[in-house]
DNA sequence: CAATACGCAACTCGACATCC
DNA sequence: GGATGTCGAGTTGCGTATTG
């Protein structure tokens, strides 16, 4: 005791185990100084730590009435799980707030087995996620903020509340995607690549039905990229480096890929693929025209893809293991050219209207509530976005989302 | 004696006030 | 409006007591 203490330079972001230990973080990634030394799993917390949130040390954090939800906005940090760690044997039970459990009940009953409907893969949604989620915070975001999305579709009286919540939790899923995905390795991929998925699956809800303008201005860029083309390219990466170690382990089934490879588009089960492929007449021999040819391929794949599942009788979808039509979406973002997300992006009329048939296309599995409103969303803000000069081409997504 | 626990000084940073 | 100062809540990690 006695004398001045030592001055240090402080960090920001230490590791679990040395804010727990109170000993200085040297913040290495991946494993921290002390963490080394001492043979510790080295984790950081899976989002970013606020300056003001409440001290991790406190345990005052069950306390869901101390703000109204109204009042929670994404620039207002919210106490509680931002600075749970991501290892489940770190989680002190107290950073939860009543809210969130109530949230993640939610998910384990009900959401969950929600997403896809079918009794092969709902075990996946319902247990292997949580426990992904328990190792990575940021993937429990996400589920908790799917889960309020879905109450919030649910429940139109709880709207409002819960589209907040859920965006609190989806801004954290995001922060801890962007610091993780620096740092990719066989014990990150699987919480990465899932949690990729979860985000996109967010992005689809809230353009679709549950589109709020009072929380939400700026629909238009959402719709057209601005959050998903980006994540694209961060999924892009993930698989690069993690592709074996996924399809090694419980995501599997959401990498396989089916028949899709020999997948043949078929003018004579689709009868609207006229209406798809006449669009070609927009870019016909112009700049980028190979570019948009194959992008449009794909989407008449994709087409094939979600008719195919229609078509099968529910014992076909079985020998599958499940309707994989949910995935058509997915599979088509992911193999779109980069150039061509670079031409939507830039708001090019013929990426535009490609993108506007894709929302069309998603009309034929609406059934999926997640993705119910979408397809209209999509078609609206391409059409506003072209102006009247295209109404000629932009008929028949038209009519289709009216349906 | 090394590892762990934790009191509390030092520090950080947002909010607000004041001045230019 | 921007720059600067002050305040105070919250966070960090030094240094020491305790434990095994």
């Amino acid at each position: 005791m006695g004398g001045t203490r030592r001055a240090h330079q402080k960090s920001r972001a230490g590791c679990i185990e040395c804010k727990r230990r109170r000993i200085k973080c040297g913040e290495e990634k991946p494993r921290c100084h002390q963490c080394k030394k001492y043979d510790k799993s080295c984790e950081y917390a899976g989002s970013t730590l606020g300056p003001s949130t409440p001290s991790t040390r406190s345990s005052v954090q069950l306390h869901p009435d101390t703000e109204p939800l109204s009042q929670r906005t994404s620039t207002t940090p919210v106490p509680s799980i931002s600075s749970v760690p991501s290892s489940s044997a770190h989680i002190p039970s107290s950073l939860f707030d009543a809210q969130d459990l109530s949230l993640f009940h939610h998910w384990c009953l009900t959401t969950s087995i929600s997403i896809v409907n079918t009794r092969n893969l709902d075990h996946l949604w319902q247990t292997t996620l949580p426990k992904i989620g328990f190792r990575h915070i940021y993937v429990m975001h996400s589920l908790l903020s799917l889960s309020a999305l879905h109450i919030a579709y649910l429940d139109p009286f709880e709207k409002h509340s819960n589209i907040l919540n859920a965006a609190q939790h989806h801004s954290k899923a995001l922060d801890g995607f962007r610091q993780d995905i620096d740092y990719i390795s066989p014990e990150n991929c699987d919480g990465l690549f899932v949690n990729a998925i979860l985000i996109f699956l967010y992005t689809f809800i809230t353009f679709g039905k549950l589109y709020d303008p009072a929380i939400d201005s700026k629909v238009g860029p959402r719709i057209l990229g601005a959050d998903w083309i980006p994540l694209m390219r961060g999924v892009g990466i993930v698989l690069q480096v993690g592709y074996e170690h996924i399809t090694a382990g419980p995501l599997n089934s959401l990498l396989s890929i089916g028949n899709w490879m020999e997948l043949c588009p078929d003018p004579e089960s689709d009868p609207d693929d006229k209406h798809i492929v006449r669009i070609r007449e927009v870019w016909n021999q112009g700049d980028n025209a190979a570019v948009y040819d194959e992008t449009l391929e794909l989407l008449r794949k994709c087409r094939a893809w979600i008719i195919q599942f229609e078509k099968m009788h529910v014992e076909d979808t079985s020998e599958w293991g499940h309707s994989r039509s949910w995935t058509g979406p997915f599979l088509w973002l992911f193999l779109a050219p980069q150039r061509y997300l670079e031409l939507l992006a830039q708001r090019q009329p013929s990426a535009l209207l490609i993108f506007a048939h894709f929302g069309a296309t998603l009309h034929a599995i609406r059934q999926y509530w997640w993705i119910d409103g979408c397809s209209k969303s999509i078609v609206d803000v391409v059409s506003e976005s072209l102006g009247p000069y295209w109404d000629h081409w932009m008929e028949w997504p038209k009519q289709v989302v009216e349906r």
